[in-house]
DNA sequence: GGCAGTCTGTACGCTGTCGCACATAAAAAT
DNA sequence: ATTTTTATGTGCGACAGCGTACAGACTGCC
């Protein structure tokens, strides 16, 4: 039970119909990624598709001075890869991994050629762009007015939301780096929170002790990029409703 | 010939093949768009997409306590309204006019109808989507790393990219809002760049002098973003290319 | 045990932007 | 012509976040 993977722990693979998931499901790859890694780096060319299971991933915005701006995360609800099947053949932002895990591949050509089947699929994976675009225009204004500490908040929340436990390993470091601040900002805003008991926090080891807390003291960006994807959730649970298996919903 | 409107003006109907352009004429309907209107409100039910011919648009994210910052420009070479084809009911980001114009829309129904046909317009608007998310992540980016001075270079850049002329008409108070910033930070910044030589601003009037020297002044994040739209127009010229007329992209 | 590497905490001066208050000037309204 | 509105310029104190430097503390390795 512990080793068990199943694409379907991905909600997209999840909300797929049977004929259109027993399509692809062949050519569904597990592998492993390690916190660090570079998934993709900007325009570079697609060769797969990733559906997290267990790891969690954050597009990046870098810049030429070496410094970087994550503009979204991307767990378990979602997709890595947007540009394979929005027709384009290269990375749009820089994807690296953040916390160590497992996902789903596909090769490109694969999944490009199953969303233009124009079925769930289709469906499912532009639902997810959605919700990946309000994250992303939220996360522009979030930079531009909420101070370093509001901002942790916001992205500690984010990403215990996709994890099973509210245990994060990431370092003050590496979360400078996403917010694209001093790693100093982090550490004197993470020391706030551990003073008032909202996180216990320990060499790359977070604790979550107190999460209502944790959400006041987190600016409304949280909620918002929240009920966007509760609201994608909810769609995705009523996955069949409009796809009847076999059915294309290509009007032509 | 000065009075004349063409659908053509807009680079995705102009990109489309002529059957599929031949039934979404009937339904385009010109329209004047006012500076300052707002065409979407944040989650509000779209009825219209809208493609811009000479208006120019702001993508933005207003925040609780009224500020807002602007994730995105979009001209005659995008489209307003992703959600609708996107399979969402409602409004990604609030849009609001920036620059006085005309525009072509049609009713969701009919566009979300004819996106469903799995043709071109389905291939043009995902990959104008695309480019609109490049834009999002670099503004994330910019607003993070770079000065009040370089953002107001990339965004005159941006602007007059999308004008035949280059002369702006635009407040202070108003680029203020779109860039999240001070209007005080503006007439400094608006205040060098004149006293360089490179815009001429007066009440709301701005025309600029030096655009290689703006261009200069402005941050990577301008090129980057050009660089992508220039490659969408790039496709969009080269049209009718895998798209023969009357054939569906639709693989089943 | 000793040592190197990693992670976190603290201090200090600097700068860009903010928030506010107010002055000036052009345009519009009466 | 006078008043009102709109647009811009300026000055100043406050402060968040930056850059740098350095000190402790924990971990893992030899």
């Amino acid at each position: 039970m512990s080793a068990a993977h199943d694409p379907k722990q991905n909600y997209l693979l999840a909300a797929m119909p049977g004929d259109e998931f027993g399509r692809i499901a062949p050519h569904l790859e597990l592998v492993s990624l390690k916190r660090g890694e570079a998934l993709y780096e900007f325009e570079e060319a697609l060769q797969y598709g990733y559906f997290p299971t267990t790891v969690i991933a954050s597009l990046l915005c870098s810049m030429e001075d070496g410094a970087s701006a994550e503009v979204a995360v991307v767990g378990n609800e979602g997709v890595l890869g947007v540009s394979i099947f929005m027709g384009g053949q290269t990375a749009l932002t820089q994807a690296t991994i953040q916390h160590s895990g497992h996902a789903y591949r596909l090769k490109s050509l694969v999944l490009k050629e199953e969303f233009d089947h124009c079925g769930a699929l289709q469906h499912l994976l532009m639902r997810y762009t959605q919700t990946l675009i309000v994250q992303m225009a939220q996360t522009t204004g979030c930079n531009r007015r909420h101070s370093v500490e509001q901002q942790l908040c916001r992205w500690l929340l984010l990403n215990i939301d996709r994890l099973p436990t509210d245990e994060l390993r990431m370092t003050q470091e590496l979360i400078a780096n996403m917010l694209g601040v001093r790693r100093e900002s982090i550490t004197e805003a993470a020391g706030k929170l551990q003073g008032a008991g909202v996180i216990s926090y320990c060499r790359g080891h977070i604790e979550i002790l107190d999460r209502p807390r944790l959400e006041a003291q987190a600016c409304e960006c949280y909620d918002i990029v929240k009920k966007q994807y509760d609201s994608l959730l909810a769609d995705l649970m009523a996955k069949a409703v409009g796809y009847p298996e076999g059915k294309s919903n290509c009007t032509e």
